[in-house]
DNA sequence: TATGACAATTTTGTCTGAGTAATTATCCTG
DNA sequence: CAGGATAATTACTCAGACAAAATTGTCATA
């Protein structure tokens, strides 16, 4: 062969509805496979030049994918030593591919927990704040979204587009950009893993009420309540939530 | 001239204690004209090919600098349409680098305010949860930390070693990994951006005391005692925070 | 023998030139 | 006027070469 590189499944795996280039397929890849543990964390990531197999692509995309690992705090490489997946603790867990790749392979439970615990510190925190600082819009955007959450059930697009409409609405609401940034990447990354539920499970309960009374203490300019409900709602969707399952393969 | 690219001062600026490559630097760079404003959320950034002027590198290094920026959601590239700047919604604000590249150039109050608020949610509830988890080791680890603080106070590398060894171990105890990235993350770059400060301020006030106060509820393990006292603790702090400053240039 | 300087080696970093693919805008045709 | 083919622009990918940095091994000298 005239060439280092040899192949691997690249491509395959590329998304349907595609946006990523191919660095953008390898640094995912790449990404899936540290997070669920293939590396240890002193391992060398699959060497750019040679080395055993793998990687049918050009030092170019290949850079720039362990460019993108290396931004997230996945692997450090330093010349002459190699590229070396770094302990979990230097990554950046909560960056929304991170947390991403980290739900689309680890159906760690602990994990799951872990996160539920911090989403509910931060989305109550964040309702307490929304009834001190709501406006009269947000309050009308609100009611728009259980609205369509209501009508048509989050069994329908339209039914869970409405629930994060009333979700980012209410983060909106609290005009703290820290709070905005940190929950929309949780909330997104929880969303597209837990898309896939609701088979073979038990019948989740209706969640519109709980909703409600969010709703409700918030426009009421009540903290404390709209603290308590918000809570009490992330608790119910995290037993709502099954533990994610490997979608593909 | 013979080719695209001319000549920044890419390089005057690269930190002394350096790791930081080429590419590395660049990014730290449009990283911080991005997060100071420099750029409105269309804007192109500095073209890839000939363009206006700047850009004495290669397109390697400047292609991974945008792949850097692009995985931290600050630009987003298309073909056709270039690398543009992304509004500020879709930043990864509680990425280590983008804080501290916004700590770096901008003092802006309203933000600083935001952080904090943050802080004082998340760290407040981490000391909750510490003070029912916490082993005898972490109690011993902390103790130990609050009294380097108190023998060699905060002006010393010594002493800010002991506080960062506290709020560190007081993390660890929480034992949600997902709790311990958002805060040590954000600890760095405040930590950074507020170690220049102590110039024409008055003097602030002694930390330890609060320390300790926080350090008995945990030890006692009483979370409500532990979550005020830790946030007391961080609104101390803010008050004796400054806006930042640039430092450089 | 121990120690220091020096050289070889290895891996990442950087540069350049060429060509491909995707997306927008334009123009032509119905 | 509408819709589809076409052109133009930009990022994307590949490949080859060389430079820089850090580890390792070697050798000479005290």
């Amino acid at each position: 062969m005239g060439h280092m590189t040899t192949h691997v499944s690249f491509g395959r795996s590329r998304p349907a509805n595609n946006v990523l280039r191919l660095h953008g397929t390898i640094a995912r890849d790449l990404g899936i496979a540290i997070t669920s543990g293939s590396y240890q964390p002193g391992d060398l990531l699959v060497g750019e030049v040679a080395s055993s197999e793998k990687l049918e692509v050009s030092r170019t995309a290949y850079r720039e994918a362990v460019r993108i690992l290396a931004a997230k705090g996945l692997v450090e490489s330093k010349p002459k030593v190699g590229t070396k997946i770094s302990p979990r603790s230097k990554w950046n867990l909560l960056d929304p591919d991170v947390l991403a790749w980290t739900f689309e392979s680890e159906p760690d439970l602990e994990l799951l927990e872990s996160l539920f615990e911090l989403r509910d510190i931060v989305e109550a925190a964040a309702a307490a704040m929304a009834a001190k600082r709501r406006t009269k819009a947000h309050l009308d955007a609100m009611r728009d979204a259980i609205d369509r959450m209501a009508s048509h059930t989050l069994a329908t697009p339209a039914g869970r587009q409405g629930d994060q409409d009333f979700h980012r609405t209410l983060l909106e609401a609290t005009g703290n950009p820290y709070i905005i940034s940190l929950t929309t990447g949780v909330q997104a990354a929880v969303n597209t893993t837990t898309m896939f539920k609701q088979r073979d499970r038990p019948l989740p309960r209706d969640p519109v009420p709980d909703h409600v009374r969010v709703f409700e203490a918030v426009a009421d300019g009540d903290p404390v309540r709209a603290q308590s409900e918000m809570s009490t709602l992330i608790r119910l969707a995290f037993k709502d939530t099954p533990v994610p399952q490997r979608t593909k393969r």
